[in-house]
DNA sequence: ACCTGAACACCGTTCAAGT
DNA sequence: ACCTGAACACCGTTCAAGT
């Protein structure tokens, strides 16, 4: 009685990496294992190596189906809309795996995949009428922005408190009434709006966006 | 015959921090561990817990540290100057320690250090002129692209392939002609130049600097 | 007060063996 | 071809014991 090659008592990479995916939102990057992923699958540990050769090409693998899977703007819009909508595109995938994002987002996209859509940001940076080297500062620039934005989002203010000796918020009042008083504006409501704003200040002072857009 | 308080032989919170501090940057922040730390402090693994509650409360005594001793621009210094000097410290902080600069950057800075750091870079847009929430929204943009520039520029190109199926750079030069250009102006040697443009039109566009400096 | 040694509950991964 | 079980070399940390 041969199984069809996608059952689900195969393992299979589709399997295993979807599973993996869901298990690292469910325990956190740091406290999920491999052996874990093998519980929940319902093999033994070792299984896992016949699809996979260890657990760091797992989690790139991670990367580059994700990466394959973002949504792609129409190459009609204008270069400023698309950078916005791949701007976009990224914060909410990050919003959606905001676990395995630290690893999505600090590992090199060096497959082909990556690659190619590198190459896709990059050439909205052209195509807004940016020299090849103004348009490399700039994609990189921008690319600074999203990244330090994305993961302050995921792991900043969410992730709680992680120091020894934590100031109180009567603490923090006291002393740092300003600081105390900004941080109405760092709420995740507050994320859109901050973040549209810098990206708007980023856009037009690179170029990429008409003075009067 | 008894020793003094800081003795080479007895263990004390500084040589811990400071010995752990090397080792990271020596095996990377990954491979460090409390076991490795006390056989280079020449003591076993259980004697460190007499000095420190754990490793993640190590790892953030060790932010303490280099919070506290960042360089602060003087207070005279115009608003603009202050903030290039804030981020050129980082900056230096962040290639002095690469290894440790992933914990560094994201770790929630709610200590006492922490919290004033953050307090004298957020007087800085104050002082520039802005009103509350404006502060608030600019110093949060400003920070994103500050780490997101220095994690890209310490685990980023410089941490070396991770792909399962990297593009070799014939491959990239044949498929992605433009990505493989823009490469020119990613080496380390060109860091400088590109954070310094982003930086400035944000800085501008933020309302920190007039448009004729 | 400070250090030690054995032990516990985990890791990723190798290897030889099963079907 | 695919899965298993035992084993190896690691982790962080608890606990009872030493001085």
């Amino acid at each position: 009685m041969p199984r069809p090659p996608t059952s689900p008592a195969g393992l299979g990479r589709d399997r295993i990496e979807l599973e993996a995916l869901a298990l690292i939102e469910e325990l956190g990057l740091e406290a999920f294992s491999l052996r874990k992923l093998a519980a929940r699958l319902g093999c033994e540990p070792m299984s896992l190596y016949h699809h996979v050769p260890g657990k760091p090409a797992l989690l790139d693998a991670l990367v580059d189906r994700l990466l394959g899977g973002l949504p792609r703007p129409p190459s009609t819009d204008a270069p400023a809309a698309r950078l916005r909508a791949f701007a976009a595109a990224w914060r909410q995938l990050a919003r959606e795996h905001p676990q395995f994002y630290l690893w999505l987002a600090l590992h090199r996209w060096n497959s082909a995949t990556g690659v190619a859509l590198l190459g896709e940001v990059l050439t909205c940076f052209h195509a807004a009428g940016l020299a090849p080297e103004a348009a490399a500062r700039a994609f990189r620039a921008w690319g600074y922005y999203v990244l330090g934005a994305t993961l302050d989002e995921t792991r900043g203010y969410g992730a709680g408190p992680s120091s020894l000796h934590p100031l109180t918020l009567a603490e923090l009042e006291h002393a740092h009434p300003r600081v105390a008083a900004a941080g109405a504006w760092f709420q995740p409501a507050q994320f859109d709006t901050t973040f549209e704003l810098g990206l708007a200040v980023l856009l037009r002072g690179l170029g990429v966006e008409a003075g009067e857009g």
